[in-house]
DNA sequence: TTCACTGCAAATAGTTTGCACATAG
DNA sequence: CTATGTGCAAACTATTTGCAGTGAA
């Protein structure tokens, strides 16, 4: 896909932009994620694929990596249920929602909080970081097992 | 308290009425988590004060013990930001805003969702689980920071 | 008396860290 | 050249499990 090489050249660029350095670590988990799109990855499972592609890389580096990511502010995690976060780039703007008996995830419209973030803003001095944990419960399917 | 034995005889009333055995470690555990009352304890943290309580209750117990109480419908189990997860009585029906940055715990009502528990009914076909995940985001201190 | 419950030790999953070496700029 | 990033091994935190023995009903 051109547009995923396009959006990593633009994060990569966002990075030297910043005076971070370009390394191969970053490259290639970055490049991971792009190509996850909505997929949603955990950081042990990124890193299989980013050894896969490049085993000199370490676990731990990406661990790093990853972390350095969210604090550039290029990606966010997330928690969908009960399995370790997954990671996402930042400019992915929608919501989760994971069956707590099936593990199915439904994605939803970002602006379902809209309502609740203002609400919270005004009456409770409280920004709400949207989308940062999943909603849990159950879908039709599993509703009445 | 003497509200909190009758709250504990209560719960262990529940158990009785299942059929269910009452063993000291049941007995100590919920008794430490309706006294815990508002307080977020992690697994962990209950397992040291039922240890300190009664130090022959190992902490795999304390473990296979709160999954028990929690698939007896008497305990639920939340996630507070990037700590392990919080226990408490299942009727203890309000929600949480965590501060990412300072980590502070808020209170807040439960009906603030239940206009999206609606949305997400009736358009999506998810019933959600009100209050298992806390909100994400910042306090009114820590947003200019 | 019987079977569910428990203690213990060991295994597992996920993540972090210290340090010496490698490398981007 | 030099600071920053990385590999590696080891530590650490949270949790689960197999098994043999204990105790609630």
């Amino acid at each position: 896909m051109d547009d995923e090489n396009a959006r990593l050249a633009g994060l990569l660029a966002q990075l030297r932009g910043r005076g971070e350095r370009i390394t191969a670590a970053r490259r290639v988990v970055l490049d991971e994620i792009v190509r996850a799109g909505e997929l949603h990855l955990t950081t042990e499972e990124l890193a299989e694929r980013v050894h896969s592609r490049d085993p000199s890389i370490h676990r731990s580096t990406v661990y790093r990596t990853l972390d350095f990511l969210e604090t550039c502010g290029l990606i966010d995690h997330i928690h969908l249920a009960h399995r370790p976060p997954t990671h996402h780039l930042r400019d992915d703007r929608h919501l989760h929602a994971v069956c707590e008996r099936c593990e199915r995830t439904m994605d939803l419209p970002a602006d379902l909080l809209d309502e609740l973030a203002g609400t919270l803003a005004r009456d409770h001095a409280f920004t709400m970081r949207v989308g940062h944990f999943a909603f849990s419960g159950r879908c039709q399917d599993c509703l009445s097992v």
